[in-house]
DNA sequence: TGTGTCCGAGACGAA
DNA sequence: CTCGGACACA
């Protein structure tokens, strides 16, 4: 423990052995933040504060499992476990499911990801009569988000729409709670709400988990939106025992309702607050961390901060154009492995970072074929994969036989005999009873649904129902997804809808994959002596809390990182690459509508201050938009870090290749 | 009424 | 290019 706090600067250690009443430590990117909240972690165990009285939050799985990997470098793997280090989203789940039912909870709800909140927002703009051309479903969607976000009801928010499109998006908005209720769903934003209210309305609860959680942590508090807020003020006892760290420079999350203000607010809401600053950059090149100050300096309204560099020397960062995204990543994918054979570096020191999911395509396709390995974070790419899509609702139904969104999905996957028109009649009906699609089903005749696809629903319901008293008997959950699998003849959707035998087999195999998902699951409830159960396997799943993380990280160690911005913060690479740095990319097109290029600047400091030793920034002067190449132009933010002309200052790619640059 | 195919519009970020 | 909706056919 001594060797752990020498290694802090005064500042640090001030943060880290203040370890009674609140504590704010407010700090530029790098600069130990983490390091604080771990070390804190460590020295409150050592002083006899018990695992289990410890919770650390943040903000992405991402950062959860990096934190957890480093305290159990610092306190043994067995100590670490018995800590609580998690999203709020994970927290929260794991409350309600606690005593969710002391608010009213489904005993058996399941939680919806992005796509089933689509569908959802989807069929009610349908019963209102909106078209979706006058409202996108997706921005319903968000709108609807931020205001729970916001903590507004959809009273507030018709009251408070003050055009056409808000007042329909209001009225989107109550009937989308209405439907999800009704299929016995939460969203990702219920999942704060309820959190919330539990702590709110039930005392006992409250008491419990204050008592539980007696020492409180949270990175990132800059991202804090209302609800998180608030169960944080709830989960804070008397003791107030809550250190929370944070830069307002790195507030990105905005667009979910963070509110940089909290951050401000901090003292005055916990008098009596230490507040710690930390202004020392640990992490990156001193040339890396002007790029980083020059770009930021250029926000308005923030606290005024200078990193100042630890590490002197080292190059500086590379401004790299290319013709097209599939010119950029093949470029960069050369260049990474000329600096590995070369025996420069390894793969996992590389990470490539981008705004958007939708430029990975190019990375992958160049990483794969020169045979790189890769993990893409925070994509879920396996789990987007439609075929486990269908098998993860095929699943869900099993858990739930009301959730809709899931029926919806795989009610013709493969066919069966019940198509949309039914579903349509049967949603509608339950929609006027307000009751399920599911219990719409009972009363076929009644709701108009025709015999022959009500007795192929019924078939389909009661295959499933078999499965469902084999789990309650105990039955394996792998054995049963297997039968499940057959018993629906997904096989058959599989052949009907992809003719290539070779994608068949691929197909078929990723499958097969979900069934090794499983098995990890049930290994790894094994191991912490729970009971494994089909929500709680959803439930990993949705929240990616897959505990089969030693494997992930394992291979990752080897593997080029390929991530979001957003996921990357909080994360550190020897080499890094921010591509598409061009003006309707980063910052995004829609960010000048919604004045948000502040937040996209912060997003670009928060890219180039990942990097520890090696910065290239990329642009590309064409880039296909819907399949279509349209001309692009550098980000401003290029501009900025350098002062000049982008297209003036680049290094011309026959250098920016082999080993041209100075190596620190 | 269910299924297959063609065509047109379409992309932000995380849990 | 990739999804989902409309439309034609069974």
């Amino acid at each position: 423990m001594r060797k752990l706090l020498s290694s802090l600067n005064p500042e640090q250690r001030h943060a880290v052995m203040h370890t009674q009443g609140p504590v704010l430590v407010l700090a530029g990117a790098g600069s130990g933040k983490t390091r604080v909240i771990t070390v804190r972690t460590a020295y409150l165990m050592s002083g006899g504060v018990p695992a289990e009285n410890i919770l650390c939050m943040t903000f992405t799985k991402k950062a959860a499992r990096e934190m957890r990997e480093r305290l159990k470098g610092m306190v043994g793997k067995d100590r670490a476990d018995g800590l609580t280090v998690c999203t709020f989203h994970a927290l929260c789940v794991q409350m309600l499911r606690e005593a969710g039912e002391k608010i009213g909870l489904p005993k058996r709800f399941t939680i919806c990801d992005a796509t089933d909140q689509i569908t959802v927002v989807k069929k009610v703009l349908r019963q209102l009569h909106i078209a979706e051309t006058s409202v996108r479903p997706w921005d319903a969607k968000s709108a609807i988000s931020l205001w729970k976000n916001c903590l507004v009801s959809p009273e507030q928010a018709l009251d408070a729409a003050c055009d056409d499109r808000e007042i329909l998006m209001a009225h989107a908005f109550e009937k989308y709670e209405e439907r999800l209720l009704h299929s016995r769903l939460l969203d990702f934003d219920d999942l704060l709400l309820r959190g919330l209210q539990l702590l709110k309305e039930d005392k006992a609860s409250r008491e419990l988990f204050q008592n539980r959680w007696q020492y409180l942590m949270v990175d990132e508090y800059q991202d804090t939106n209302a609800p998180q807020y608030a169960i944080i003020q709830h989960l804070t006892g008397k003791k107030r025992n809550l250190c929370v760290v944070g830069d307002d420079d790195q507030s990105i999350y905005g667009w979910r309702g963070a509110d940089v203000s909290k951050i401000l607010r901090f003292p005055d809401d916990f008098p009596g607050a230490e507040i710690v600053r930390l202004e020392r950059n640990y992490r990156s090149t001193a040339p890396i961390l002007e790029a980083a100050n020059r770009v930021i300096a250029n926000n308005t309204t923030r606290h005024d901060k200078t990193l100042i560099p630890v590490i002197e020397g080292g190059e500086k960062p590379r401004i790299m154009q290319c013709d097209d995204e599939t010119h950029e990543a093949r470029l960069i994918c050369d260049e990474i492995r000329l600096r590995v054979e070369g025996g420069d570096a390894s793969f996992g020191q590389h990470a490539i970072l981008f705004r958007t999911q939708t430029q990975t395509r190019a990375f992958e396709a160049e990483l794969r074929s020169r045979g790189i390995p890769y993990v893409l974070v925070g994509g879920m790419s396996f789990f987007d994969r439609k075929e486990v899509k269908d098998v993860l609702c095929y699943l869900r139904l099993l858990a739930n036989a009301d959730d809709e969104s899931a029926l919806v999905r795989i009610l013709d996957a493969p066919p069966r005999g019940v198509g949309k028109a039914t579903m349509a009649k049967a949603v509608d009906w339950a929609i006027k009873h307000g009751i399920s699609a599911n219990a719409a089903f009972q009363h076929s005749e009644e709701a108009g649904i025709a015999k022959g696809p009500a007795r192929a629903y019924s078939e389909l319901q009661s295959s499933l129902e078999v499965l469902r008293l084999q789990l309650e008997e105990g039955r394996a959950l792998t054995d049963v997804m297997r039968d499940m699998i057959s018993a629906v003849d997904y096989r058959a959707e599989v052949e009907r809808s992809y003719p290539d035998e070779q994608e068949q087999m691929m197909r078929w195999n990723a499958v097969m994959e979900m069934l090794n998902f499983s098995q990890n699951y049930e290994r790894s409830c094994k191991r912490k002596k729970k009971k494994p159960t089909l929500h709680g396997f959803l439930e990993a799943i949705v929240l990616s809390a897959t505990e089969d993380t030693s494997a992930e990280d394992a291979s990752k160690r080897g593997s080029v990182t390929l991530m979001t911005l957003h996921a990357a913060k909080g994360l550190e690479f020897p080499r890094v690459y921010l591509v598409g740095l061009e003006e309707g990319l980063l910052p995004h097109r829609r960010s000048a509508l919604e004045d948000s290029i502040p937040e996209e600047r912060r997003l670009a400091y928060v890219g180039i201050t990942r990097a520890e030793r090696h910065l290239t920034l990329s642009f590309a002067t064409t880039r296909a938009k819907m399949g279509k190449a349209k001309t692009s132009h550098p980000s401003r933010f290029l501009f900025e870090m350098t002062g000049k002309d982008p297209y003036d200052g680049w290094v011309p790619i026959e250098q920016s290749l082999g080993f041209t640059g100075q190596s620190s």
